[in-house]
DNA sequence: TGACAGGGGGTGT
DNA sequence: ACACCCCCTGTC
């Protein structure tokens, strides 16, 4: 408890209510989900409460007794009520897609969907699934998470008004979480040299080139999103700074196009030991992904990716 | 307790 | 292959 808690007014938060459509994800899952590297503005407050962030919507996830309920600012309550099944896959039957990848061939695929039973593709925003993962090359999850806190402090437009900001605080909710990340219109007035400032190193010259492309051509990431998944790719990749596997993972988590099949160091190394396939480079890789895994190939990866990283040390 | 390497979920040349 | 930036972490 600190000095500052104690002058803050009450909660302005809505009701906690059950979340619809039966989601009962282990804390660990949970974790995984929303922490694992899909999405960088979510948080932790406390052992089983959540607070993420996303387009004008904040939200908090709790889990009790096995069911996870949600509540929202009182001020925003609605809108993220709208917002969050599409976001979360609320409507979606994830373990139907769960068990037609092709696991009863795959004994290794078969491991990590037990291990992580519940696991859930987000359904972000597509400018700022483009914009985390410009911030992602050579970076943890800390990191990027720092990143963005800072665009989203420095550049982003408050949230809720001041007396539900006052709330926040007695959640112990991040400051970060007041502010919502900024657009692409925003980010094009930014000197590069106020993006280096928000910590982004080189990553910031791409983020500024990537922003005065997108401001030139309005209509650009929104025709982006509907294209079918060769085509986008194919447009994302002429964006400076955005290389296979960054156009995979805004293509996976920003467009639910599933047959993205992004290779990072992990996958990499899935594929390596747990496949047989070294010495393959990463283009090859994801051709075999796609081919080996299917249509949902990008919900396999998460699986494989989130197995991996949780037993790097073997 | 403060320096000091080393390395990090990639991209572009 | 190597540079790009530079923060974080582990180590001495």
């Amino acid at each position: 408890m600190t000095r500052r808690d104690k002058k803050l007014p009450p909660y302005s938060w809505s009701e906690w209510l059950p979340l619809p459509g039966g989601w009962s994800p282990s804390p660990a899952v949970l974790a995984e989900t929303l922490d694992g590297g899909q999405a960088f503005r979510w948080q932790r407050d406390a052992p089983d409460v959540w607070t993420g962030t996303w387009s004008d919507n904040v939200a908090q996830l709790r889990r009790t007794n096995d069911l996870l309920e949600w509540r929202a600012p009182a001020a925003i309550s609605k809108r993220v009520a709208s917002a969050l099944p599409a976001y979360l896959g609320l409507d979606v039957d994830w373990t139907a897609r769960a068990d037609s990848l092709p696991w009863r061939s795959d004994a290794h695929l078969a491991t990590c969907l037990r291990e992580f039973s519940g696991l859930r593709l987000l359904r972000q925003p597509f400018g700022e699934t483009l914009l985390g993962f410009l911030c992602s090359a050579t970076k943890q999850i800390v990191q990027i998470k720092q990143m963005v806190a800072l665009l989203a402090a420095r550049h982003g437009a408050p949230l809720v008004e001041r007396v539900d900001l006052n709330a926040f605080g007695g959640a112990g909710v991040d400051a970060a979480h007041l502010y919502r990340l900024p657009t692409w219109t925003e980010l094009a007035a930014v000197p590069e040299k106020e993006l280096r400032g928000c910590l982004l190193g080189f990553r910031a010259r791409f983020i500024h080139e990537t922003a005065l492309f997108l401001a030139k051509n309005p209509a650009w990431l929104a025709e982006t999103e509907r294209l079918p998944y060769v085509v986008a790719k194919a447009r994302l990749l002429e964006l400076p700074g955005v290389g296979e596997k960054v156009a995979d993972c805004v293509l996976l988590f920003g467009a639910a196009q599933l047959e993205a099949f992004p290779v990072d160091v992990w996958i990499l190394k899935t594929l390596e030991r747990r496949y047989g396939l070294a010495g393959w480079k990463p283009a090859r890789l994801a051709q075999f992904g796609r081919a080996h895994f299917g249509p949902l190939a990008g919900y396999a990866q998460q699986f494989l990716f989130s197995w991996e990283r949780k037993n790097r040390k073997q």
